[in-house]
DNA sequence: ATCAGAAATAGGAACCATTCCTAATTTGAA
DNA sequence: TTCAAATTAGGAATGGTTCCTATTTCTGAT
């Protein structure tokens, strides 16, 4: 694995979970500072199809990119935009809804718009 | 409402339901030949604000209009992308976990993808 | 019916996250 | 060590969507 890979995964792996291409990018820079960003998307492109992160489309923002692999639910803020995990029995529930009714789910994306604690004044 | 804002509405609500901006550009000029583009995605806009119909993003794929207004999940087929809703118990049933666990959701993308019995051969 | 202001339009430029291209460099297996 | 395969940096291109502007079309009060 290049050097560069390894600094995309690691910068994944040391934060919160949830970021942007972009802010992945001013990470790696710390660690390896000639990168590109063509390298941080083809890596996490890479890292994407070899099942060690996982790749979140938002309606109307930036893709994020989450370091836990599987398909699992979000949700984000309205107001801030903040990303956390939505609890799995949720998503678990549902999937196994669609599984009864037929339904072979390989993947998924399920993200709901919130209001969090912080944001509620 | 102008001429081209009802035709965008007409077209939507005379399909099967899921259409992308470009398939509703390209149906619209059949009704009115000298529309733009601008003014399709426009409407389309307007009509969202006002709850008329509904814009889906999918990940990796164009954005699709719903001529269904409400939030509610989707079934995108991993091979032909055709759209259909998914099951609306399903839905309501994770929607509901949220809130009792104190999450209010306001607006929410849930997106599944499998392979339709067409491309099952 | 008239006319002023408001709303909407056509057309095309701009935007911007992401992907693609290419020549140069690095990697790792034998 | 060697050499093909993989990867890189940098920048150009892409493409769906939004924005800009001058012009046209409504609307409704007189």
């Amino acid at each position: 694995m290049s050097k560069q890979r390894k600094a995309v995964l690691q910068v994944l792996e040391e934060s919160h979970g949830h970021l942007t291409a972009e802010e992945i990018f001013f990470e790696v820079r710390k660690i390896v500072p000639s990168i590109s960003y063509s390298t941080v998307y083809r890596n996490l492109g890479v890292l994407s199809d070899e099942e060690k992160i996982h790749k979140i489309t938002l309606p109307s923002d930036s893709d994020v990119f989450d370091k836990t692999p599987s398909s699992h639910g979000h949700l984000i803020c309205k107001k801030c935009r903040h990303v956390c995990d939505m609890p799995f029995e949720v998503t678990e529930n549902s999937l196994e809804a669609l599984r009864s009714q037929g339904f072979e789910i390989e993947n998924y994306c399920f993200m709901a718009e919130y209001i969090c604690k912080d944001c509620q004044e």
